[in-house]
DNA sequence: GTCGGAACGGCACGTGCCGTGTCGTAATCC
DNA sequence: GGATTACGACACGGCACGTGCCGTTCCGAC
């Protein structure tokens, strides 16, 4: 989005047309959101917002993810469930609070009413995220870190689901204890005991 | 909300209301809602309805959850995992589908805007049903069917959280196979080898 | 009953923002 | 250096908002 123009000037306008986006959106919420304010705040005619975007969701999608183009990396100490720690600790931080917080729920929001914002999401932030956990969790079974039969994707949606579930369904705030008791039960389970699992026909882990 | 109108002719123009609402956000999508549209099609003041919902998102959370007031409810068989799975694919048949799938979404995408949607869908669904699962888990602890310091409210967001992810974030679909998946890890865990977890420092389970 | 206030459907209004069209100007490309 | 393209500014029709005002209908109190 916006990659097309690429003069000095055009450059220019992009970002002050991404900051006034923020800026307003943190200002007065996403959903008071106008392009004609956009427009105005960053000194630009409508017409070049159009030309750029085609809706005002697209915009802030862009706007948004700009800020984060150094994507949650992975260390990579050995141990797993450190490294799986320390990337959850930064995402949380940085996604779960304001000022970046309360942007990205919009953003997660607009995504439910309009299938071209989640789709942009997805292919521009959600799917290299998942790709990136995934590739860890699969360097770490290579090594015998992790069972040969370990589900990636089921382990990926079991540390990243809680806690979207936490932020944008319950409206509560994840903090770091919270990640490492998703960390632990994901590893270690919640079974009785914590050994057999009770009664029924549920298949093994993996 | 709506309570107060109580007399017979007002009580099926509320529900007029609704349906209309419903109706029209089957057939053009939550974001393209109007509450003149609504007015129309029920047939009925555009003052009608802002004298009994404050605003769009409050109507349609009405709408949506009034179809719904027979909640889901546990069953009791004594096996703790087949009950919870059977609660879960009924949930998750009725949310995840068409035709109330997408209306849901879109309730959650508008809870993610407006504070009074999120802190009504919170009071009227969310807590009801987080307080259903979590008193089905505590019975079974009861029962020494699981340790006795499992954690109920963890325990329910590892199996709610995923499946909102899957839905919400992923943008892909719900399958039965997945809340197998999703059970079985919960209980069993992902460690490796299903015994001791990786190095690290993480908490016991719990 | 009947009577008075509240709620009603219908209509109109001013406002805000949409997305587009049309200027004359400035930057950019060949 | 000439043509093309993007630009800021402004205007436009259209839609939906939320509210105000009609005259009518409903409904509980008396």
């Amino acid at each position: 989005m916006g990659a097309e123009w690429t003069g000095t000037k055009a450059i220019a306008r992009s970002e002050s047309i991404r900051r006034a986006t923020l800026e307003l959106a943190h200002e007065r919420g996403f959903a008071k959101l106008s392009i004609e304010a956009v427009a105005a705040r960053a000194g630009v005619g409508k017409h070049t917002i159009y030309r750029r975007w085609p809706s005002k969701g697209a915009l802030f999608l862009d706007a948004v993810l700009a800020l984060n183009e150094g994507a949650f990396e992975y260390p990579e100490t050995g141990d797993i469930v450190a490294d799986l720690r320390q990337q959850m600790y930064a995402a949380v931080d940085l996604l779960g609070r304001p000022p970046l917080g309360p942007l990205y729920r919009s953003l997660l929001g607009e995504a439910q009413h309009d299938p071209a914002v989640s789709a942009a999401l997805n292919e521009r932030f959600i799917a290299p995220q998942t790709q990136r956990t995934i590739a860890r969790l699969e360097k770490a079974r290579d090594r015998g870190q992790l069972s040969p039969d370990f589900d990636l994707e089921l382990a990926m949606s079991i540390l990243s689901g809680p806690i979207y579930f936490q932020v944008l369904i319950a409206d509560e705030p994840v903090t770091h204890d919270y990640v490492d008791k998703v960390l632990a039960a994901l590893f270690a389970g919640m079974g009785p005991r914590a050994s057999s699992p009770p009664g029924g026909d549920q298949r093994p882990p993996g």
